[in-house]
DNA sequence: TCCCCATGCATATGA
DNA sequence: CATATGCATGGGGAT
């Protein structure tokens, strides 16, 4: 199962030839609805001043790209960046407006990501999205969902259930607009779904806080994958 | 008031 | 001198 973790409306600074990408601070949803947490979470979380390469597969198909994950300080805050974005803006032709959209595969934990134009999202996009299509920056939920540390506490996710499912709100259906797929379907199976293929508590938080790095090595990937794994230097 | 994030810009790197 | 890197600044929206 995938889950979809965030959208990233591109911008001028986004695309040009300086190849690195400034990552939205969106909640991951299933965070969001079970806590209040924030950012840090969709990805690795990174130790101070530190950074890595991340292995991100191509929703696309062949293609693997190995971005570097980092963040910059910012007064109290932090802004997290992908760098040697080139190849990848360059693979989808994306410019500004256009969309990347995050993924994570919850049997492999490998990251996955896909580019989006902005046309092609207009093509999903229902009236309502169309109508506010100048909106559609970075997405997130309403947070209708209670917060509950006591469940995060007892360490039981049954107490899972207990919560009220978010409503979809107008940017999900934007999100799902743009992905041209479906996060949740029309009985709201999509959460309990997700929250069934954990066991436990445990897992949920692993899975979502744990430094391991994605199921993906130079291993597995083909001599094909690996070229466009290599970050592209300027005029090369 | 807070904080996110788009981009400016000073410094480092290196051709 | 050109480009890459690492952070700072400030507008604007959320709280």
């Amino acid at each position: 199962m995938m889950v979809f973790l965030f959208c990233k409306r591109l911008q001028n600074s986004d695309v040009n030839n300086v190849g690195r990408i400034v990552l939205p601070k969106v909640d991951l949803i299933l965070f969001r609805l079970l806590f209040k947490r924030s950012a840090e979470i969709h990805l690795p979380r990174l130790l101070d001043h530190e950074s890595f390469m991340l292995p991100v597969l191509d929703m696309d198909g062949g293609a693997a790209w190995s971005f570097k994950y980092r963040y910059w300080p910012n007064n109290v805050s932090r802004m997290y960046v992908f760098e040697g974005t080139g190849p990848f803006i360059r693979k989808y032709g994306l410019q500004t407006g256009d969309y990347m959209l995050m993924y994570k595969d919850m049997v492999t934990w490998n990251y996955m990501i896909r580019g989006v134009k902005a046309s092609e999202a207009e093509g999903h996009a229902n009236q309502e999205t169309t109508a506010t299509e100048g909106n559609m920056d970075n997405l997130v939920l309403n947070d209708n969902a209670a917060g509950n540390d006591d469940a995060v506490e007892n360490g039981v996710v049954a107490e899972v259930g207990a919560f009220d499912l978010p409503d979809v709100s107008d940017n999900f259906l934007k999100a799902e607009s743009i992905a041209g797929t479906s996060f949740m379907n029309d009985d709201d199976s999509y959460f309990s779904d997700i929250l069934n293929s954990f066991s436990s508590w445990d897992e949920i938080k692993d899975y979502y806080y744990s430094p391991t790095q994605p199921n993906v090595t130079s291993d597995n990937l083909s001599s094909k994958d690996l070229s466009q794994v290599q970050v592209r230097k300027q005029g090369s």
